[in-house]
DNA sequence: TGTTACCGAACAAGCGCTTGCTACATCGAG
DNA sequence: CTCGATGTAGCAAGCGCTTGTTCGGTAACA
């Protein structure tokens, strides 16, 4: 157990609460050093650039989230089930990276233009990919309607999934799990009550 | 008719483009001015700052969206029918404005710093204003379920419904109108067959 | 002759990043 | 145990460049 945690952990850390709130371009590396206490040139022992730190965030962020998916996909087969898994696994994600989300969500442009964005581009596509596939059987088999694209479903779905990290946060009364169940149950079975 | 487009127009014809395209911050005024045609200190002729035109793309925008709600809550009063008519109404929105639309949704944060935030404030409040009434009135009269927080509801169709901007593109296959009638049908009949 | 639209050139501020240097911890050789 | 060598972390200063913005001049037009 390391007692003082990893300087290049805590840079990233401050470095990404800014990247969230204000976005990418807007924070300076001078904010990201006050926050940890440093002067802005002191970064440069860590980092080798402002990118590199976005993207070691990114990085770590994606990584974690395909692994969850890889998971999922394997330990289950019903499509339903699946799906409801990767909902509940998406937001588990979120509430360990809670910056680098809102960061991925939101600033999707400056990271297209990162040197180390076919990583990124890499592990986009596994994920969407995870989703039409448990989609896709769903509806082959039957369990999902098909009179609506498949591709369709997905970014309805995605959207609001992803999204929520900029307005949800979980409190006694309404917990994480309770959010994800209510997801879940909106786009199974509707708003009209069956 | 105006046989030449007012220059102030296509200034913020080209301007959205860029701020929609490559964010706010990191589109610079030369790049628009150059997108006119002209040098960027000219653009001063007819805008004090960058961040007038982002005020004057987001106004028009927020303005024409505000306008439309009002006058269906006005027309409709069964909810469900109401709830419908805000998504198409919405995407007929997107559709006249999707640059605006896109600025909108990805450049809240750069927004919030904007000195006329104050009118887009009072503007987003009346839009959700709009829905959570729709919702919460379809919840009160039993037509919508009420199981899960109107909230919830709300954030997960606006979700769903705006971040569309960014990917769906109608064909002649898949028209706005399909789409649309898709994400109603989606939301309230789930994607479960009934 | 005034007004409108734009040019051309510049300005101050702020940006990411580099450099030369110091203080301190670690550690193997004597 | 001691002591020089080495590596790590950070400071202070500033460089080159880009940014949004300003301003005097000018050409076309009414």
């Amino acid at each position: 157990m390391a007692e003082t945690p990893d300087r290049r952990t805590v840079i990233l850390d401050k470095a990404a609460g800014l990247f969230a709130s204000k976005g990418i371009a807007a924070t300076t590396v001078r904010e990201i050093a006050e926050a940890v206490g440093i002067l802005s040139g002191s970064l440069y022992h860590h980092f080798t650039s402002k990118d590199d730190m976005v993207d070691a965030i990114v990085r770590t962020y994606l990584d974690d989230l395909v692994s969850v998916y890889t998971e999922i996909v394997a330990q289950e087969s019903d499509p339903r089930k699946q799906l409801t898994a990767l909902v509940h696994g998406s937001l588990s994600v979120i509430e360990a990276h809670p910056h680098a989300t809102e960061i991925y969500q939101n600033s999707g442009n400056y990271l297209s233009s990162l040197v180390g964005y076919e990583h990124i581009k890499i592990n986009a596509a596994k994920v969407q990919k995870t989703w039409l596939d448990v989609i896709g059987n769903g509806v082959v088999t039957g369990v999902f309607r098909d009179d609506i694209p498949p591709r369709v479903l997905y970014r309805l779905i995605r959207d609001a999934l992803w999204l929520s990290v900029r307005w949800f946060k979980p409190t006694h009364q309404y917990s994480m799990k309770k959010f994800a169940d209510d997801l879940v149950s909106t786009f199974l079975d509707g708003i009209v009550p069956r």
